[in-house]
DNA sequence: TAAATTACTGAAAACGTTTTCATTTTATTG
DNA sequence: CAATAAAATGAAAACGTTTTCAGTAATTTA
């Protein structure tokens, strides 16, 4: 076997000399050109099947400057929400004909950096990305921007105006659904564990809390409102700040789930009767919040109809280039919507 | 900005150009070759960085015959443990050059067929592969290892003898020690929850299983043995069966964490006592497990070291070719470690 | 200082497609 | 049945690199 070896990569042109044409036949019928007599094109296919012919994408995306492939940088694929997002973008994606390249920054600016420079050298068609926390500059893009790369970003998106595409959860309701819920669930005292507001995440998030808040003229204690990397020892953390004092929150909205989750390990081993003595509320539906006890509220963010937005949009930008609607269009905004469980 | 569409894709020809210089030097010293001079070197790096030029990889891929990419094919990637696995994939590889193309078979034989073919057009340096549940037919890869592309299967591996290389985790020994540590623990009447023996996964775990319960020389009920597609609702339909009749099981070893936290909503719900007078064990240390209380024993399949392995014999196949090491060697496998928590 | 090495650089072919333009074959029309 | 239009095919260039082979410049050796 190991002597055997036999690079025996069949090209268009051994389909040519086998049927005596010429390889710019044997190109168009593979490429379902229209002009092409329909019995050459069947004896082609057939050819091509039977030495088991597969198109070199090297030479075809050189030559047409398409790859067919897309580019994805994501900070981990082991968060459930951008899981779920990637892997509807890739169903939907196949069926289109693209491929994926899914890349991850591990949340560090440096790296999608590196990502966004392998992609463009990679050639790919278009590119979807969700943003670092850290990325507030966004100049690692514009290669491939001002390559006319179709860009589109979600989830985490520029904040600073940016020649893209966006489509984002809706975060401002998600917070203000949130919160407005464990106001009606008699909360009065509600504190709110948030991330850093270098992000459009949080600050919507947060935001929409404030707003809540402010609709039902409840005062917000400063002290019980954290913006922090969002962690599971950081949400420990300022559990045991909170509850160290004399008054304490009879609420809390956490704005992911792993805080939520952290939060509520503490109140349970700390005696805090949840939801009795403290009503709480994540982010994200993450699959632990449904089979901790008690099962926390949340948000629920829909990463399949986000993932099925980027498609159409992104196939809409890639037919229609930069005469799209797309391009104009304001962010698309996917809603969100609250789910109610045992902790509120 | 929609006017001034220039496609400035910088090639190696500008910079030789603006250098007076050959394209030839200009490739060689953007590949580090020996023999260009420092001085020269380093103005090309220079001009390189100021014209923004990015290696072009297809052409370069279509005249080295090497892309520096590997390519992928996993059930999904939103398992726990191909997350993990993955993750450390990428940036083990990414860190030696190589990029990796991420795709989901969503465990059907029939996608993982196309994605073995669309990789091959694709023409990946090397394809690393967790197979689908029902495989057990490999012809689809055979293209790819005729040619001569390092071909590595890891976690579910093929049956029959294949001409490739395999890393696995130890799944004798982890139902081995799940089920020893059960009967450690007081059990005498040990049910199993499996997935269908046409995986080496599930055929191992379950031989572990038995050996252990032989050696303890326990009975083993086989109507207590399933084999089945491990979801959620067969694993409480298996606990529904199980505990209508008159003589219930005091153990229970689920071959996957999907499969236990089920039956332990099960038991919660049916008030059956955990771990008092059922004790119970998953696999795979899914995040869950730790959250979910009583807190699920299970067994950890150290996804970080399978996917370190995995780049290590990569590198070597793709460095030292068929006279590898690699290639002999009998399958890699990988040490697992019971985690006990509060349902044993 | 000439001869022999060695270090560096260039010319040109090659990788496997796609595509433009030209050419041949087939079908259509008056 | 010409004359013309349309359809099908072919020849050759092009995409941006890498690499072989040859050639020139720099260095060492005798």
């Amino acid at each position: 076997m190991s002597k055997d070896k036999k690079p025996q990569e069949n090209t268009i042109l051994d389909i040519a000399e086998a049927l005596k044409l010429s390889p710019a036949t044997i190109s168009r019928a593979l490429n379902n050109h229209p002009h092409v007599k329909e019995k050459t094109k069947n004896d082609i296919l057939k050819m091509a099947a039977q030495l088991g012919y597969r198109r070199n994408q090297m030479a075809s995306g050189l030559r047409s400057n398409k790859t067919n492939t897309v580019g994805l940088i994501v900070p981990r694929i082991s968060m459930f929400f951008h899981a779920e997002v990637i892997t509807t973008i890739q169903n939907s994606l196949h069926k289109h004909g693209y491929n994926l390249i899914i890349c991850q920054s591990n949340d560090l600016l440096s790296m999608e950096q590196e990502l966004a420079e392998i992609l463009y050298s990679s050639r790919v068609d278009a590119l979807i990305v969700a943003c670092t926390l850290q990325t507030t500059d966004f100049s690692h893009f514009d290669r491939l921007v001002d390559s006319g790369i179709p860009v589109i970003f979600y989830d985490r998106v520029p904040l600073s105006p940016y020649n893209a595409t966006f489509i984002k959860g809706d975060d401002f309701r998600g917070g203000y659904l949130a919160t407005t819920h464990l106001i009606e669930t008699g909360c009065k005292r509600i504190a709110h564990i948030s991330g850093k507001l270098s992000s459009n995440l949080y600050q919507d998030r947060t935001a929409g809390y404030r707003k809540a808040m402010e609709q039902h003229k409840l005062p917000i204690n400063e002290d019980w409102v954290f913006h922090q990397e969002l962690t599971h020892e950081n949400a420990r953390e300022a559990m045991s700040r909170m509850f160290e004092g004399e008054q304490v929150p009879d609420g809390l909205f956490s704005a992911n789930d792993v805080s939520a989750i952290a939060a509520l390990e503490f109140a349970k081993e700390n005696g805090i009767a949840v939801p009795d003595t403290l009503k709480m509320i994540g982010y994200s539906n993450d699959p632990r919040t449904s089979i901790i006890s008690p099962s926390l509220s949340t948000i629920e963010q829909h990463p399949d109809l986000v993932g099925k937005k980027i498609v159409e949009v992104l196939m809409d930008l890639l037919k229609n280039g930069h005469e799209s609607e797309a391009v104009k269009a304001k962010p698309y905004v996917i809603p969100v919507d609250l789910i109610r469980r045992m902790s509120s």
